[in-house]
DNA sequence: CGAGTAATGTGAAGACTATCACATTATTTC
DNA sequence: GAAATAATGTGATAGTCTTCACATTACTCG
């Protein structure tokens, strides 16, 4: 079943699917409907099944998925039953708000690495208690905190020479906040988070419908 | 031309070429070719000259694109030869980073307005002189301060009822930071930063390579 | 226990997106 | 000024993703 090709897209609205299952489940709700799921997380009813049936049968024919077992099983497949380390490249304002923001932890992610090339900043403790490393220990430090997964949040300019130290540590996951188009080998994986992009597009929509 | 479908891929990846452009044309490169565009922004030549395609002719045969010019059209075609004023809602580590954060003001997107529920926070003034509005006087100040694109900084729980108070407001476009799915009509363009779903995503491919 | 109802799982159709391949047009060189 | 070279613009093709429609299966109730 790994080497059946899932979409991207479908990835993504497991991801979606999970946090709605999420709330389901502080609810107590216990079982649900394709259609409902659908209507929650703003699908069709039959990409959800779709989506599923790419990894197996989880549902019940007649009357639906039980919440519960239905959420362990997306994080099963997304990875998400165990922590995951991140290492935070560069430490500026968007840098510390994301570490200091909730969402990270609650869904197993924890910052365990912070790196900076400010020598005001190397050295010191973040809020949460992470001393900032200097870039030049990257490797090491990434070794030792066993870091999966790096995040850039420095200018344009440092992110595909942070990107090529982070491949040379060993990391195969990026997720990367700089506003451009990073290469790496075909063993990492990299997600752009873009908002410039995003905005552009909402200002053409605006143009274009006005 | 207004009325072809332009989907919605390619309306992001013209925000890709305005940022390649822009970094060629301060190289004071003149001319360059769908080629080397789009090897510098990862994609298939033949996609940059269809994107271009459904908009007009902005090349010479045997030549290539003028940078600047090409540069202007594509302003042009996504709204971005204009200001636009942006209300951010939620002040906290995030909604006040993206707030000082450069990427935004290079483009031309300027914080007109800030809101926020927190008493504290109400009235106090953010490091760039702007003051923070309580939420009670969305609808007011977005409309003095003539704001077109509301940013959903705000917890989930807050995120549909605020864009609810955005779109009564009159305005048409919203970036959401909340990592929920907004209901808004269809007369409001809502674009997602979900950087939960891009972790999950590289969780995903970390753990079914590995 | 059988008929009726509900909701999954999935093959097929449809819609959308990306890539190829080449005709077309501009420039350069001899 | 003709031939060679270069690179766009685009019809055709291939590929991917989404939606439909229905056969299948489980539960409910008389």
């Amino acid at each position: 079943m790994k080497f059946a090709k899932i979409p991207m897209a479908t990835i993504s609205r497991l991801s979606i699917y999970t946090r709605t299952l999420q709330e389901l489940l502080e609810e107590e709700v216990d079982v649900i409907s394709s259609e409902r799921l659908a209507k929650q997380c703003a699908v069709n009813p039959a990409q959800i099944r779709k989506d599923l049936a790419y990894f197996g049968e989880f549902g019940v024919r007649g009357v639906g998925y039980r919440v519960g077992d239905l959420l362990n099983q997306i994080k099963e497949i997304l990875g998400l039953n165990r922590p995951w380390n991140l290492g935070m490249v560069g430490i500026g304002n968007l840098g510390s708000a994301l570490i200091r923001h909730a969402n990270f932890i609650r869904h197993g992610y924890n910052f365990t690495a912070a790196f900076d090339v400010d020598p005001q900043k190397v050295g010191r403790r973040l809020p949460n208690g992470l001393m900032i490393s200097h870039l030049e220990e990257l490797d090491e430090v990434v070794k030792e905190r066993e870091v999966h997964i790096g995040v850039i949040t420095t200018p344009s300019s440092a992110a595909q020479s942070v990107a090529n130290q982070l491949v040379l540590a060993g990391i195969n996951g990026i997720l990367n906040f700089a506003p451009i188009q990073i290469q790496v080998p075909n063993c990492c994986h990299v997600e752009n988070v873009d908002f410039t992009i995003k905005l552009d597009s909402i200002a053409y929509h605006l143009s274009s419908t006005a």
